[in-house]
DNA sequence: AGGCTAGTTGACCGATCGGTCAGATCCTGT
DNA sequence: ACAGGATCTGACCGATCGGTCAACTAGCCT
């Protein structure tokens, strides 16, 4: 017996012209569960149940838990490939990288919940076609941050950027209360921590940027 | 059928000498499929396959999926423990911050996988023993670390410690080949960048310590 | 009114889960 | 030789897993 969360509309929503609200509530429901609880822990009768729905419902929508992760996760995996290809397009300056670095930061605070999921249980998923997906972007993000000639403390704090912004925007609220910050005041710390990690020596740790 | 990583020695242990082979190789077996895949997603029949063993032997060994767990993480906790307890037990000079980050970075290697356990799952274990009992000691390192009066960047950096070693010292390895490198490699580069997250801004980025 | 389709559900399936229990098996002390 | 404890195992249990299926409902078009 679990009460849900959202009451589903009771079987008839008011206007046919709203697309498979349903769906994106049971997506929403997933997310979270798959970022909190992980996706093995998750059952799909734990999803129907916040959501509001049988079992059989989620399974009408998505033809498999597996290809509700794929639903959940491919927003935030597309979004990270356009900032990405915006990145390597252009020519590398320290103005491009610090529009990445913005890029990136405005991806972390909306995708939060994804990048934490497939950070973090990437091992766990792998052949599910949208982490494999997931798992080459993240290798060619590594690639265009560090060079082929980069020290090792770079690409050590490539990985620190990444796994501490999965850690922090989600997992951190376990211990920590930073992540109650509003994304306003956020923002501005993560631009200062983000560019130390990721932006070249030539920008110094507290840059008065643009 | 899985082909057993150790043999099992043919429940003939040579001497009687030793005291429970068999419960460390679990136990390392179980560390392991917990760090990688998590703990929701290992079954004990999968550790048992892996060990050479069946589940039965698992459950005499341990009285619980939980419980081994338990004995699994317990010496990380306990080394962590000391650690924090000899930081805060100094009074706080650079000096001692500096040996602190040492400690915590010998921490870090030789308790990888722990570390990645308990910080990736924590949401997941809560109400589990040991995964509080580890929750309450992060609360105390951020607390001793970052001060009532430290800033938000000073906080988001600790998260960015914590979850980024996590990140990079296990999961990394799935997309990055970083974790490759021998400990003698990662070590000073660890040092750098835990240093410009961990001590404070009268400690430059790329400092010439002892 | 009468079909059509979309949405929702309970009943059910085989597989696997964590865990229990009654034996085997084997080493050791006497 | 024999008893006893430690170790290991297969058979088994109830619960839950992801997934299938037939049926039911309700709006919509003609």
């Amino acid at each position: 017996m679990v009460v849900p969360i959202l009451p589903a509309t009771s079987a008839a929503p008011p206007a046919g012209g709203i697309r498979s609200q349903t769906g994106a509530d049971l997506r929403q429901v997933a997310l979270t569960q798959f970022a909190s609880v992980g996706f093995a822990a998750t059952s799909l009768q734990n999803i129907a149940d916040i959501a509001g729905f049988s079992k059989s419902s989620v399974l009408y929508h998505f033809a498999s838990k597996e290809m509700l992760l794929e639903q959940v996760l491919t927003p935030a995996i597309d979004q990270l490939e356009v900032v990405l290809d915006r990145f390597v397009t252009e020519p590398e300056t320290i103005a491009t990288r610090e529009r990445f670095v913005d890029d990136f930061i405005d991806f972390l605070l909306e995708f939060r919940l994804e990048l934490h999921t497939f950070i973090n249980q990437a091992q766990s998923l792998r052949g599910i076609a949208i982490i494999d997906r997931a798992g080459l972007l993240i290798v060619r993000l590594a690639a265009s941050i560090c060079h082929d000639d980069a020290s090792n403390e770079d690409r050590l704090r490539f990985g620190f950027a990444l796994g501490g912004a999965a850690y922090s925007l989600v997992a951190g609220m376990t211990f920590l209360g930073e992540a109650t910050l509003p994304d306003d005041d956020l923002r501005p710390a993560l631009r200062t921590v983000m560019t130390e990690l990721l932006a070249p020596v030539s920008v110094h740790p507290r840059p008065a940027h643009s």
